[in-house]
DNA sequence: GGCGGCGGAGAACACCTGTTTACTGAATGA
DNA sequence: TCATTCAGTAAACAGGTGTTCTCCGCCGCC
């Protein structure tokens, strides 16, 4: 065996990294229509065509390939959190950016998304804690980034991540609603992109207005 | 059979009544830790004590039984709603209202709110529709009760719609968040309803420079 | 070039699932 | 009083489930 951890992938870890991506391609693919804890271990080894046995050279059982979802799913997004928050801090412009990235996330990754909102209070805990963390991690990134605006002067700490939270959390039912358009669903895009950009507005306002009372 | 529906219960209906009612109570504890879809017919009718096959006399399947337990967690919750906006609309004091009266309904019904927040987004359709026009129903009332105020003047249909929406929203992520509070995840409940508090805050202050721009 | 490691196959294990069937027996209304 | 209605029973059905076992055959190292 190759011990080195960054040494080029042989055929055979490329062979076993290819079903591994097999088994969490599949088990999200049948995500999109039923919650994690009513996905069946042999019904995801029979959409890759593999023995239900060979789930266990990969994932311990369900809840671990969840896990590796969550990782899968969030992971790239503190790149978009960055790019979002990046830039001119003008508001108008900011909360533009903030609305329509998260419409282009949502319409490139929609699977890994849904799942994330599905399982963000589904019914394994494991799942749901990994999620949880992910969040936690987001809405202080959010809170460090804006405390360099202008109008965070004079905001506590507390107040900062209350904010953080607050804006992460806006990202997430805005993510579900453009997700529900997606599927004809309740309001269309355009409308649900009208709303958040409307919410996002009602926060600054708030914000810019905070310490008068 | 008694063929009028406001007669006082029979033996026969008033039995009948007793065990649908044990189904649902059995229903909402094990939903405690699990989520809808991965709940057994069998599991539900083994803990209440009575034969598989009884459970099609009271519902059609488990979402069927989802559907009943969504009006019950939700219905009495209207009554809440109005009890939050009634009264001096004093912006401190609604909001001190508006979040004990959460905790408040949260430490009586914590499996019915959790039911709910696990199930919005859960893997059954059904129980997610009615679900979301329920949540829909009570944006709408708060919409028109805000719209009393004097603060709302000026402000369009929509907008007010937006806000109900977002009043809505908050209200269940603070629900949630009292509910991790009392299971030891997360921060402590006089923490999530400083937090709360100040989101409301936040919101307020946005809502009264609305015009301003 | 032979050999150990290991991803995957295949079968068997014991158990659980939803649904249908024919039935029982108590409450019911005439 | 007697026939009827109907909530609940018991059993059987044809699946499906997770997990374990032994085995095979190929890749990668010495």
């Amino acid at each position: 065996m190759s011990h080195t951890s960054t040494s080029a992938p042989t055929s055979r870890e490329a062979q076993k990294a290819r079903t591994r991506r097999s088994l969490l391609d599949a088990g999200l693919r049948l995500l999109e229509h039923q919650s994690l804890s009513s996905l069946g271990l042999r019904e995801v080894t029979r959409v890759v065509g593999v023995a239900p046995a060979a789930f266990y050279r990969h994932f311990r059982d369900m809840g671990d390939l969840g896990v590796a979802l969550v990782e899968e799913s969030l992971g790239s997004l503190h790149g978009v959190v960055q790019e979002i928050l990046a830039g001119p801090d003008d508001e108008a412009a900011r909360i533009e950016r903030t609305v329509s990235t998260i419409a282009r996330y949502v319409r490139e990754h929609p699977t890994h998304i849904r799942f994330v909102v599905r399982e963000r209070h589904g019914g394994v805990p494991a799942v749901r804690a990994a999620i949880g963390a992910e969040l936690d991690r987001f809405a202080e990134e959010v809170a460090t980034a804006l405390a360099a605006d202008e109008v965070s002067e004079g905001w506590s700490e507390r107040d900062m991540r209350m904010l953080g939270e607050l804006f992460v959390d806006h990202m997430v039912m805005t993510a579900s609603a453009f997700l529900d358009a997606a599927l004809g669903e309740g309001p269309d895009e355009a409308s649900v992109a009208r709303t958040a950009r409307r919410r996002l507005q009602l926060i600054s306002t708030g914000r810019r207005h905070w310490l008068e009372g």
